[in-house]
DNA sequence: ACAAGCAGTTAGCCGAGGCTAACGGCATAA
DNA sequence: TTATGCCGTTAGCCTCGGCTAACTGCTTGT
């Protein structure tokens, strides 16, 4: 299975959810996405069946190993590049909003470069 | 019309194109963008229907005021957050291709921002 | 004069990823 | 116990933006 932007995106919405939720159900990520219940559906189901995500019983869902590694990049990718946003002087939401789509397309090798340039 | 992120690629293409050659036609947007023929043709057709590109009775390929306007936009997007990245140590060719995904997501907020930074 | 080739268009397919309508199953409230 | 409501799924629609196959019409070479 290959991810997509839009896969990556309900990872990593699982993954900002998990951290606050105790448990975090498909309905909850329609609520954090503003998406349908039925579109929520279809990409939790592709996800398990790529294996990125866990459903327990309970409609719990649960990232796994390789869903978390994926859903931690591109949250570590977010917050630092709206950081970087940021230090040039672009105000908070537009940076995080900005962040939110460069995330999906730029390089390993960009985003190491923008690191170590936010460093010193 | 809405323009798409790939109806600002044709633009830009159109626009490059333009600089080198006398006149632009389907084809040669074909070969630059190594999409077919027919995708290039409805393209090209939405383009000119939202009044972004002008087609003489030889197939060849004018902006208008407009789409030059959103060309010339996307092209200096282009090239700057090239140069940035570059300017960061990311290879010319890593730099481009993620200059290329980045300048059709990024607020004009975002981009000033950078520009002003590069400039110090 | 006619065959060949090039450019553009038309028709129609496909996957991605949204959507609504409607249904099923469970849990809680009357 | 029965009714209500919540959650998830199924079925099926839509747009975007690629694609191939096949046709048209002009131009050019034999």
């Amino acid at each position: 299975m290959n991810l997509q932007e839009s896969g990556e995106m309900y990872l990593e919405s699982i993954f900002v959810l998990s951290k606050t939720n105790s448990a975090v159900r498909s309905i909850d990520v329609c609520e954090y996405m503003g998406f349908s219940k039925p579109s929520v559906s279809r990409a939790i189901g592709l996800l398990k069946s790529g294996g990125y995500v866990v459903v327990d019983k309970d409609g719990h869902l649960t990232l796994t190993e390789e869903g978390e590694c994926v859903a931690r990049k591109i949250y570590d990718r977010h917050n630092l590049l709206t950081d970087f946003l940021v230090s040039l002087g672009v105000d908070r939401e537009t940076a995080s909003s900005d962040a939110c789509k460069i995330e999906h397309h730029i390089s390993d090798e960009s985003f190491e470069a923008i690191k170590n340039h936010l460093k010193k």
